[in-house]
Formats: C-alpha cells, structure tokens, sequence
DNA sequence: AGCACGCCGACT
DNA sequence: GTCGGCGTGCTC
C-alpha cells in the first residue's frame, strides 16, 4: 500500500485505515477512560482486559464501550502494550458498573478498581504439565511391572501430574522418565480441576414444614426463570428462611447459571457453611477481605470461567466477575453493614437489586426485620413477598418483658437489675444458658477525674476514650487512637483521681463474675473474637454447654443457635436511640429483635428482659408486643409526611479538612450554592456529628428531595459551583444510612 | 492511585 | 553546595 503515486505529483501518505482507538477504563480515580490506539496485530473488543502505558508505568485495564474522543490529537494516543488472557469483562458488569458510578458519583475507574480487586487474576495461568498414555504405543516396548501400574493408572486417558503418578503408582520417578524415553507416555497439559466442588442439588435436604415448602416452592419459579425480579422472604429467626432460599439456589443451580449469596460477616458465617453443606453435600466458594492472595485470585479467576456455582461473601462480591449470574441471595438485608462507607459509597443490597436486574437474575432479600424501604417496597408490589409465619419445629418464640429501670434500679455502681439477677440466677439453676448484651465494647465507654470534672477525649476525634481494662488502655473507637490509663489526672493532676463512668462488655462481665462465681463465663465481642475460627471456637463451646453465660457486644446477635440458651438480658436497651439519627427506631428494633431470637431455640421457651429508662417507648412496647408490622407502619407513618426515605431521597455531604476554617469555608459556600425549588430542600451546613474524626474537622450538609426527583443532576450541579482546595475533601453520600 | 516536578531545611 | 520533605498536577 505504501508509495502509491498520486496525479498531483510526489509521494502521498500511505492509504493508512483511520487508525484503531479505543476508549480503556483503568482502576483508577480519574474521571473517565482514556484512549489508546489498537497496534495492528491485536484484537480487542469491548471488555477486553489490556495493559496500557500510563505515565511512566504500565496499568491494566478494560476495554470500554462507547465511542473514543475524536477531538483528542492523534499524537497524544499510546498504543495499547498486550491484551490479557483473561475472559473478557461481560458487559452486564461493564454496565454495572458504569450504573453505579453515576449512581454514587464516583469515578468509573474507582468502581473498576472494585472490580479488579485482584489484578494477578489477570495474568495467564501458566497450566501444569503432566503425563498421559502414550496414543501410539511404540510396538515393543518393553511393559514391566512398575510401568504397568503407571500405565493401568492412565489407563482413562487423561493427564496427571508426573509426581502423583510416581506417588499413586509406587513408582521410582526414573520409571516414568524411562517410559516417556520409549515412547509409552508423552507430555501432556493437565486438565484444570476446580477448586469448587459442584452442589449436589438432588441431596434431600432437611424436611420442611409445609409453609417453607410453599415459600421454596415460590422462589424455586423465581429463581428459575431467567428474568428479574426481587423477592423479599421475612420471617422470624428459627422460621427455616435459609433452608426455603436453598431452593431459590437449587433451582439456579439447575439452569447451569451462578449464585451469588451476600451476607455482612461473611467471617462469622461457620455456622451458615456447615448448613450450606448439609444441604448440598460441598462448601461454596467464598469471598471476604480475610482471603490469602492466593485463594483470592483461584476464586476470582474460578468465578470468571464459570466455575464457581456458587459464591457467598461480604458485599465486594458484588462487583465479581460471574458470566451468567442467575441468583443474588442478601441474606440480613437490613444490616448496616451492607453499607459501604468509604471510597465508593453504596449499599451493597441495592446495587444486588441493580446488578441482578442488568443480568436478568432474580434477587431475594431475607431477613427477620427487614428494612423499611423493603417493607415498603414489598407492599407496593415492586417487590415480592414471601413470609414464613413459625418456628420451624414448633419452638415458641421468646417472651418478651421490659425491666423500667426507674422502678427496679440496679445497686449503686452496678448495672444488672434486680429482676434481671433473679431471671440469670434461676436460668443457671436450672442448668440453661443465659446471655447478657451490651452494644458497648471495653469496661467502660467515658473516664472522668473525680477532683476536676475532667473526661478523656480522644486527640483526634470528638469521642471520649474507652478503657479497655483487661488490656490496661484507653482506646479511641474511632480512629484507634491507644494510650495508657494515666495515674493521674491529665488535666489537673490530682493522683487516682479517674473514675469509669458506665458499663462496657468488660464490666459487665465483672459484675456477672461477682454475682455467679460458679458459672463458667464468655465474652463475645470483636476484640476478643478476633476472625472466623474464634467465633467458631466460641459457637462450639456454647452449642457444647461449656459456657453457661455469654456476655457480648452485637456479634452475638448475628445468627447464631445456641439451642441451650433460654434467657437474653438486654443491659441497656436505650443505647441505639440516642442521637438524631433517622433511622435510630428502626436499627435498635432489628438489633434487638435479632438479640432476642438467640433466646429458646429449641424445646424450652425463651425469655427475654429489656433494660429500658423508657419502657414505654414505642420501640419496648413492640419488641415486648412481638408486633413487628405495627411498628414498621408507624415508622412508614413518622416519614412519610416529610418525605424522608423512603418516602423521598436523601444525599449526604460530608466536608472535611485538617484545618477548620478550611471546611468551614467549603461548607459555608456550599450552603450558599444550595439547589432549591419544589420538593427540595438542604438542611446544613452543621458539624458532623463526629465533629472531628481522624483529625479532620468535619461539616454535614443533608440534600433532600421529593421520590421522584434524582439527586444526582442536583448534586452534580450543586457542586460544580463551589471551588473546593485541594485540602479540603467533599464526600458524596447517596442514600446515607448512617449520620456520622 | 502513582509518579513527576517544585520549592524550602539539615547534612556529607 | 546537595539530599530530601511532601504539596499540586497530570496521566490518553
């Protein structure tokens, strides 16, 4: 092609085809993809993972979709380096997460970045070399005994390993030599096994009652339909939800499609897994940050070629590479911390909703105390509804009782009520378990000086320092901040002078010590409960009657059976409902429902005692009346007139800077920058309510809008008017679930 | 996210 | 005189 004369005279360029561009998004934060020029030679396509020059290094990235930016010169493109071996990325997760980028207000590549979480995945996996039998035989060849073995153990004509034929066939490793040098096996790739054994679906799993079976049978047609659509299945702990959405998973499974199950400590799940596995005969692939790097990249790699059926993890599975993805399980659907908080802010049970309808999957939510917007959305029929109304097996639910804490004080400096003593005494008399919940880690959540009224502060963040006596600490819960307990005073320097001032788990479990120094003791709470195989440590060693009483912070809350344990005191049942916070009502009712359903799992009834200053709070008077539905309603019924969610939407902005008057600045303009009009409106600028966290002084600002109007242009909007210095940082919170 | 460039303190 | 702190800014 090249040195075609043209009439004109002289040398024309060379016919050359416009050239290849195409736009690469990187797991990076930088707005949008960049183009690169294709070389000849190389084959791309969108989703295509590719390693590209960047500055001065090289960075993988993914082929994107959309047009390249023509108006970019020519001269600026590189050239796209390789293109991995790796299935390309589908484009359902591209648009996924092109969706959730918008959606947050993130950066593509931040999200990307999500979904590339394991970039040695990439690379190609060099496959392992073995052995087979040889197609042609060399007549002749000599077949002594030992080569026979070798030969009877390939005898099915598939590869194996050089060192496992020498070890299964009790072979020296100079036999196999000598049998590849005359010919009777030739090289061979190996096949790759998978890691994960596939589910037996046809097992039988355990009976169900005949409610369960309607509900499985439900979720079976939903699950095995190839279309979306969400389901919410409700129903009491103990009421057989995880074995009813086993069947939703069978039936996924049986389409040859994946299933996705999210549940928010996935760490803290054995108990989960060896129900998964009683069912379906082989554990599942799992996905949680507490994965060796070298597990982390067979399973992502193994969920990218189809053969992981199915996955449960922690909400970054989400953003996991399934080709066909036909499930999406969120188990606990109203837990927090399905919330992610930092970088790319979202709720990992909304965008399932999203991601199960880009792959035409179904999506069931589960839980005992769904969420409010669930609950909503389930009665306006957006969403299914599946309600499993008993106990499986015919345990009662617990009985409920408020202690008012105005009539039946604890003794001065103690903090278990008399009644409650009583219902722990008699527990352990009669051989039963019995747990204590404290939503509050350490001995004791402020120290105060006795002489000057001084309080332990935190020096990065507004928060008092926790003593955590068994470790000889103060501890900041915010920022981890650690010092020691001081002698005296910092303030005033008067010696001794520091007092505890309220119970945390520690003290707690040393008033339960002094009471009943006989009863063998345990407490559950992150720190001391470290990872997966303490909390299993300490499931067994209550399934096994080894521990009479458990006192523990809110990881004894979360699905366990403890099918001894038959009375749950609450220490203080007003802890959640302090502060301004929307949702308070809400998440102190689920917490505690969940709490109380540790209580009389099986034959013997459970008992429950609330601690409460306010008993006649409606949050008492509905765990006490077990009316989860009437609560729920008169929530819907405090927002909807003032359209907060999820009758209406909410975005957070978060200013913050190491210097004050920095954020200040920011948020004041921001204020001042506030979009308006009908059904909008923005409440701030205010102090955070963590006013300073990690050293940065921190400012709210709350958007709220009508339902049907999107925040995202508002916010995109909204702060494209205020110059913000490189300082100072604007975090975007769409749908906040927290107020800090 | 990296990695550059760029402008002010304590050292061979 | 340099080595080096990490503050802005760019990467197709």
């Amino acid at each position: 092609m090249a040195g075609v004369k043209n009439t004109h005279g002289g040398m024309t360029r060379a016919a050359v085809a416009p050239t290849t561009r195409v736009r690469v998004l990187l797991p990076l934060p930088l707005g949008d993809a960049y183009d690169y020029r294709v070389p000849a030679g190389l084959a791309v396509d969108p989703g295509s993972f590719v390693v590209v020059p960047l500055g001065g290094r090289e960075v993988a990235g993914v082929v994107w979709d959309g047009a390249a930016d023509a108006s970019l010169a020519e001269t600026r493109l590189r050239d796209i380096r390789a293109v991995l071996d790796a299935p390309p990325m589908t484009g359902t997760l591209r648009r996924f997460v092109d969706w959730v980028a918008a959606y947050t207000l993130s950066p593509p590549g931040a999200v990307l970045r999500m979904a590339m979480s394991t970039p040695s995945a990439l690379e190609s996996r060099a496959p392992q070399a073995g052995w087979r039998r040889a197609a042609a035989p060399p007549p002749g060849a000599r077949v002594t005994p030992p080569r026979a073995r070798v030969l009877d153990l390939l005898a099915d004509g598939t590869a194996r390993a050089g060192g496992e034929i020498v070890r299964d066939a009790g072979v020296a490793p100079a036999v196999l030599r000598g049998m590849a040098d005359a010919g009777l096996v030739e090289p061979a790739l190996l096949p790759r096994r998978s890691r994960f054994a596939p589910p037996d679906t046809d097992r039988a799993g355990p009976a169900l009652g005949a409610e369960q079976d309607i509900a499985a049978a439900a979720l079976r047609i939903a699950a095995g339909q190839r279309a979306f659509g969400v389901t919410l299945l409700t129903g009491v702990t103990g009421s057989g939800k995880t074995e009813v959405y086993f069947e939703a998973i069978a039936a996924c499974l049986a389409q040859g499609r994946q299933a996705l199950v999210l549940l928010p400590e996935i760490a803290l799940s054995t108990q989960w897994l060896d129900r998964f596995t009683a069912r379906f005969g082989a554990a599942p692939a799992l996905w949680h940050s507490e994965l060796t790097s070298r597990t982390r990249r067979e399973t992502w790699r193994a969920v990218a070629e189809g053969e992981a059926p199915v996955l449960v993890g922690a909400r970054s599975a989400l953003f996991l590479p399934f080709p066909d993805l036909g499930l999406i399980v969120v188990d606990e659907e109203h837990e927090t911390a399905f919330k992610q908080e930092e970088g790319v802010v979202y709720h990992a049970r909304d965008m399932a909703v999203v991601r199960a309808r880009l792959c035409e999957a179904a999506c069931v939510l589960v839980s005992a105390t769904p969420s409010l917007e669930s609950t909503v959305n389930a009665q306006t029929g957006r969403y299914a509804a599946l309600h499993l109304p008993a106990r499986h097996g015919g345990a009662e639910l617990p009985a409920v009782e408020a202690v008012d804490l105005r009539r039946s004080p604890p003794e001065r400096g103690r903090f278990l009520s008399p009644p409650l003593v009583e219902a722990v005494t008699q527990t352990l008399a009669r051989g039963e378990q019995a747990m204590l919940f404290l939503n509050r880690r350490g001995y004791a959540p402020m120290t105060l000086c006795r002489a000057c009224g001084h309080r332990l502060r935190c020096p990065n963040c507004t928060a008092w320092l926790v003593e955590h006596r068994a470790a000889r600490r103060l501890q900041c819960h915010h920022c981890g901040h650690v010092e020691g307990i001081p002698e005296a005073c910092p303030e005033c320097g008067a010696a001794h002078s520091t007092v505890p001032i309220g119970p945390g788990v520690e003290r707690v479990l040393e008033e339960a010590t002094a009471l009943w120094p006989e009863a063998r003791r345990l407490v559950m709470a992150s720190d001391t409960i470290p990872g997966p195989a303490a909390a299993a440590a300490a499931a067994k060693s209550i399934q096994d009657r080894a521990v009479d009483l458990v006192i523990g912070t809110q990881i004894v809350a979360k699905g366990w059976h403890f099918p001894h344990l038959t009375l749950v005191g609450v220490v203080d049942a007003d802890l959640g409902l302090a502060g301004g916070d929307l949702r308070a009502a809400e998440r102190t009712f689920q917490l505690l429902h969940q709490v109380a359903g540790r209580a009389g799992r099986e034959e013997r009834p459970g008992r429950v005692l609330l601690q409460s200053f306010a008993p006649e709070h409606p949050v008492m008077q509905a765990l006490v009346a077990g009316d989860l539905d009437s609560f729920m309603a008169a929530e819907a019924e405090s927002r909807r007139p003032g359209h907060w969610p999820p009758f209406g939407r909410l975005a957070a902005l978060i200013v913050s800077a190491e210097d004050e008057r920095a954020a200040e600045r920011v948020a004041r303009d921001l204020g001042l920058a506030a979009p308006g009009g009908d059904g909008v409106a923005v409440l701030g600028p205010a102090p955070a309510p963590l006013a300073i966290l990690r050293g940065r002084h921190r400012r709210r600002l709350l958007l709220k809008t009508r339902r049907d109007i999107a925040v995202q242009p508002l916010l995109e909007a909204w702060l494209a008017k205020v110059s913000v210095p490189g300082n100072v940082r604007v975090q975007v919170d769409v749908d906040p679930v927290g107020f800090l």
